[in-house]
DNA sequence: TAAAATATTGCAAAAAACTGCAATTTATAA
DNA sequence: TTATAAATTGCAGTTTTTTGCAATATTTTA
């Protein structure tokens, strides 16, 4: 087989797949995994794709894909990233919502946790589309552009049809006395939604948010399970919110 | 045998096969290795073909390889984007499903225009979160990964529900034969519920799609209001699809 | 943090390409 | 026809490219 075949099969994988596996790869070709390291490392200097760990993937796709801001801030989010997964047992069922602490753990899902996620924030679902044992399944509704998640009557609705095992709801705002909150009314109405369909409510946030509040409120302190953070579950900042019946990781 | 017909029979070779080997052709032509490659250096010189290591390829096969084709695939995409928009009047209520000449259309959409966007497609919606005018209603369900698109009896029940005044659906095969066909099941019955759902149906095509078919079929080219590629409205190649009461531009 | 998976690097064998050359064929003109 | 020049072809030696392997480093996963 010329080069050039195998080339174009590698391409046309990634047309139709989105992303494709070195090992995928050279099973099907018969060549070594060096071989097929090699040419996508060409195809990737030549612009057709975008050569990743492990893999490739295409160019449409690498486009939407996430882009750590601030390294600093990344760092404590996959932290809590971390952390929030560890609490996720295999077969389960969960429900995540928007925010970038949020799409961090959708980024960090083992590949081998079989899990089924519901979520109306676009991000997280693109991000979930990379994960091949997960069951996607997006609210829909009428899109918030600042949030880019889903907001509305139906998505509210759909939500109401349905019980999930844990609810990751980010917030923008925490504080002791006034729980959590939002500047955004729609966004406020959807959490609602999304706690009263979740048999458990786990909040991960960092730690510049404890102790800020808004005007619309989201719900009591006491409704949150478990509230997620990159500092440690003793540290002095995290004692305003112990008395409250959660569980602090 | 003589030199001339050597290279028709390379040249020929090369059509059918879009590929060739030099041992391949030494083999069947019963000249030496060094021969056939002294040939296909020629032929390569005189732009009949392209050279590669170990044989030789057609020009489209190496253009289909690279960069180039997506540039070129591009321009057409955009062309028929801009085709397609000239359909929109403003304050309409469209539905576009998805696909990457649907996407190029996303993206091309003037900001003045006022509009409302049905899609189950998540590069569609999260392009249109760009769009300071348009209000997007997103079809939630189960996530397809290759299409990118929700599929399943929720989001086909939630199309049900809804009608708009243009839908843009995009395909992946189309036929005068055998109308709008599909390598994906669900994607097939997503776009069935679509078809419904709107009153004129807008099909965006390239002219690559033409006169291709396969197992599943989304609907016969009477149910197609308007069809768009990027050829000259009076091409030839469009001649079969005349006859079936649909404009073509 | 350890271990598993993936990348990188250098290297050597194999395949292919290139070069020069001689034998052969073909073309051309006397 | 014949002599000569030009083109074609195959071969041998050399160079380049491709490929797989192993040792080592890096990244990811558990």
């Amino acid at each position: 087989m010329l080069k050039e075949e195998r080339q174009q099969v590698i391409i046309n994988e990634v047309r139709i797949h989105s992303r494709v596996s070195l090992s995928e790869l050279s099973d099907k070709l018969d060549v070594s995994i060096d071989t097929v390291r090699r040419d996508v490392k060409e195809l990737d200097k030549l612009g057709t794709l975008k050569k990743v760990h492990g893999g490739a993937v295409s160019l449409g796709f690498a486009l939407h894909n996430y882009k750590e801001q601030n390294i600093y801030l990344h760092e404590k989010k996959s932290n809590i990233a971390e952390k929030a997964i560890s609490l996720i047992p295999n077969r389960s069922v969960i429900l995540i919502s928007g925010g970038t602490t949020n799409l961090e753990m959708a980024r960090l899902l083992p590949s081998k946790l079989k899990i089924t996620v519901f979520t109306p924030s676009l991000p997280i679902a693109m991000q979930l589309i990379l994960h091949p044992n997960a069951e996607v399944i997006f609210i829909g509704g009428k899109l918030s552009k600042e949030a880019k998640i889903t907001t509305g009557g139906k998505a509210i609705y759909d939500l109401s049809q349905i019980t999930v095992d844990i609810g990751f709801i980010g917030t923008g705002y925490i504080d002791s006395q006034n729980g959590l909150t939002e500047f955004d009314w729609d966004v406020v109405q959807m959490k609602k939604a999304m706690i009263a369909a979740s048999k458990k409510v786990i909040v991960p946030t960092i730690s510049e948010k404890l102790n800020t509040y808004q005007c619309y409120k989201t719900c009591d302190l006491n409704t949150v399970d478990t509230l997620i953070t990159e500092l440690d579950p003793d540290a002095h900042q995290l004692d305003p919110f112990r008395s409250h019946n959660i569980k602090i990781l």
